[in-house]
DNA sequence: CCGAGGACGCCCCTATAGGATTTGACCATG
DNA sequence: CATGGTCAAATCCTATAGGGGCGTCCTCGG
């Protein structure tokens, strides 16, 4: 192995490296755990492409790593629904949504989002308001443009919205069912062509929500956030190229 | 490595091994998958407690396998939320629910699985429909004695109910978000202390659930559902010990 | 044109080494 | 005698290296 990067003298270097970060240690790093991030961020921003494979070997020569971590990583990634694993065959990036998937996604969206965002209502703290304000905020003053890279940052802030929202019911099982649809949605959001007419749309639909919450009225932020995806998902289903 | 066991001659048994069900080959089983299944198992009947730690190389030593395999089925599992892991620390079983915890498990299944049973009404097949009736019929003649040994049928057949609605409803998502969940209860089942005075009303709820859907009324079917969860919700909190 | 054969790549797993942490025994001290 | 501290062994996590088996692709000869 070993190509030409810091290479240790005999492969064995400290199996742990302790992650430094302004001075302070933060949590000693496993090797793994890189190699699941940097798979993760090539996922989520259209690097790796749907159906494209994912070879263990591969990925450890690029990472520079021996293939157990990359197995590891790609274990954990696949209950993520990213990547799908054959069996003797591989992993593969998870093949584009049909129209049938987008709208199981959103059905599904639609039955823990407005949920997600009524619990939140309840348990908002002044923080977490500012969090979500701020969200809103990059929402509006993201760059838009025709290509993907152009808005990559109104994608980060549209999802980083949901999250927060997600975060703040306080449900560490809400939160994880958010998540396993998050990452689809994001991955949509690249690869299912949900135009930028989107956003001026969608802006205002976050406001509400936000809204909403400031008021302190669930319902209406359940109402809110019901109104929102439903939308997208009508946006999105007459956009999408009739695949 | 080796124990006394069928062994290879010289740590290169094949790779793989073709399981043959029926007479037919079903699917070419990885160890992976095999340990993964173990473990699962041994989570689910309770073998494996809560806080246990689950060392990879004890595991692999007990299963005759190496680390490896056994380092992948954890990574997978840890995404079920049924293990926990910490860097450079290994793996616990996850500890038992406090009331908060359950609390929010409930709140979470009382998102989920009315839709599940609105949604599952629409597409209800007569194969999976008699599926269905065939868990509640297990539910009524499974015996429930003191012991947990005694009523694992039951705790199974009821686990079944709640997962055969998932997938009737055809949404990936859906089935994905309640297997999150599904796992959980039924540890909770086991561990948390559900009492067996549950059986009587539970059997009757979900009865009410299978009418529904076998009625053809999805919104009925529905508030069967929430009321299943919320009356299983109100008895656990009465009955289970002030954490 | 086509089929056989070999080379390559990949998955999966074993064996093993290194570093860290815990355990336990043993010894010195109050 | 009890107690605390230290050092060594065991244990564990993490990662590497390597090998077996299988599929695929490319080439080369008919």
């Amino acid at each position: 192995m070993q190509k030409a990067s810091i290479g240790p003298k005999s492969g064995s270097q400290p199996a742990v490296r302790a992650d430094r970060k302004g001075g302070r240690t933060v949590s000693r790093q496993v090797l793994a755990d890189h190699v699941y991030e940097e798979l993760l961020a090539s996922l989520m921003d259209g690097r790796l492409e749907p159906g494209a494979a994912v070879s263990i070997d591969g990925t450890a020569r690029e990472l520079d790593v021996s293939p157990t971590p990359v197995r590891e990583a790609l274990a954990r990634l696949e209950h993520t629904g990213m990547v799908r694993r054959v069996a003797l065959k591989g992993y593969r990036v998870a093949p584009v949504f049909t129209r049938e998937d987008f709208a199981e996604l959103m059905e599904a969206r639609l039955a823990i989002e407005p949920v997600n965002a009524r619990l939140a209502c309840a348990r908002l703290t002044p923080e977490r308001f500012a969090e979500l304000e701020q969200a809103v905020e990059d929402l509006k003053s993201a760059p838009r443009g025709p290509s993907f890279a152009e808005y990559k940052d109104y994608l980060e802030a549209d999802e980083r919205f949901h999250q927060l929202i997600a975060q703040q019911t306080g449900n560490q099982f809400m939160v994880s069912a958010y998540a396993a649809l998050g990452g689809q949605v994001q991955r949509f959001r690249l690869f299912g062509g949900v135009g930028i007419t989107d956003a001026e749309y969608a802006i205002a639909e976050h406001q509400s929500v936000l809204d909403a919450l400031a008021a302190g009225h669930p319902e209406q932020a359940e109402a809110a956030m019901a109104d929102h995806v439903q939308k997208v998902r009508a946006r999105a289903m007459a956009d999408a190229p009739a695949d």
